[in-house]
DNA sequence: GAATTCATGTAACTTGTTACATGATTTA
DNA sequence: TAAATCATGTAACAAGTTACATGAATTC
């Protein structure tokens, strides 16, 4: 329902073959969507099909030839459509897995589950370095595609995933408090059970 | 790549039908995972033809018959592998459609991105208002089921949940600001330019 | 009398993933 | 000389959605 609104997004900021869209989306959408190549080429082809796009095939020399897609007149009517209906953000259909997992977490020894939320916690401390350098590739990207004024948008996403991964670690922090409390607590009580 | 897991964590409480799963189903895991019924009734047939779950039937008067289906031990062990091997966070698939709109924030007017940021925090808060009755169903699910040790599970993730939305809510409320003050800025800058 | 609940599903479709193929050029 | 980069894709598969069908009992 979606990569291909996020390709129709991207050839509205200016032309590029599918393999320039990944470079970009890599390093930008990856962190709210994710694709593969193969499923680029295509959503490009489908797109082309229905009109929505259109190519070009660009000659290189010590390169194989680009294909560059521009979107066209019908493309750009279907995009903004898109952009001014917003679906209900609680219908929403939602994909957590870590939460599932943590859910049947009685199914995993203490220690088991003590170390997934460590490795979790350990990843998204990593996750935020890295966000933090992002900021610099917005800036790159914006002036590449010649469009300076994208930065503020961009700019809100990245903080969007920023503050919801900090709420992500400072929950499994929380939690292995409260897995190894209760750790604690038990040993307490089978201490004195033991007297 | 993970309803068929939920199901079998699921049957590994307690038996149920597919109907049954879907009950508890929509007010637990939903809220991090989503599924149709006819997904559903599918992944219990495919499981069931490889042996990970067995189903009887049992008739009810009043009331069409229920399948009601089993985990087996091979559907135990299938599910107890997947709970011991954790992907890595970073490279779970993610999908979110509200950053990809926001993303390509500059294809609105400001007033239509105000607009929807707007839903978005009036959603979030009812969201998180019926987040606080989901207390009360876990424990009436977990008492249904006879595991009332699963609450401190469940308990972790809706806690995720809140706090995660709190999170994006919070987001939200910044970014409106942001928003409306590069607005009266420009506001003011055309104001000084007129005179 | 209409809508909802209970309970099962099938069929067609869309979206996303994995594995494979090609082949020149550049970097380690 | 092996691996990575550039650049295109196809085929088979897995997972999820939408639309449809059935039919009794209960609630509005």
């Amino acid at each position: 329902m979606s990569l291909h609104h996020a390709i129709l997004g991207m050839l509205n900021y200016k032309p590029m073959s599918g393999y320039d869209f990944k470079a970009i989306f890599d390093e930008s959408i990856n962190f709210f969507w994710s694709a593969k190549l193969s499923q680029i080429y295509r959503e490009l082809g489908s797109l082309e099909s229905r009109g929505l796009v259109s190519s070009i095939i660009e000659p290189q020399t010590g390169k194989p030839d680009k294909k560059i897609y521009h979107i066209t007149d019908e493309g750009r009517a279907i995009f903004r459509d898109w952009m001014n209906k917003f679906p209900s953000v609680l219908r929403a259909p939602i994909r957590e897995e870590f939460s599932i997992r943590v859910f049947f977490g009685s199914a995993l020894q203490k220690e088991e589950l003590e170390y997934q939320l460590g490795k979790f916690i350990k990843e998204g401390r990593e996750e935020l370095e890295s966000l933090a350098a992002v900021e610099k590739i917005i800036e790159v990207f914006s002036r590449e595609i010649g469009k300076p004024e994208e930065r503020f948008f961009w700019g809100l996403v990245l903080k969007r995933g920023r503050m919801i991964t900090e709420a992500s670690v400072r929950w499994a922090e929380e939690s292995l408090v409260e897995l190894s409390g209760a750790r604690s607590k038990e040993r307490k009580r089978n201490a004195s059970n033991r007297r």
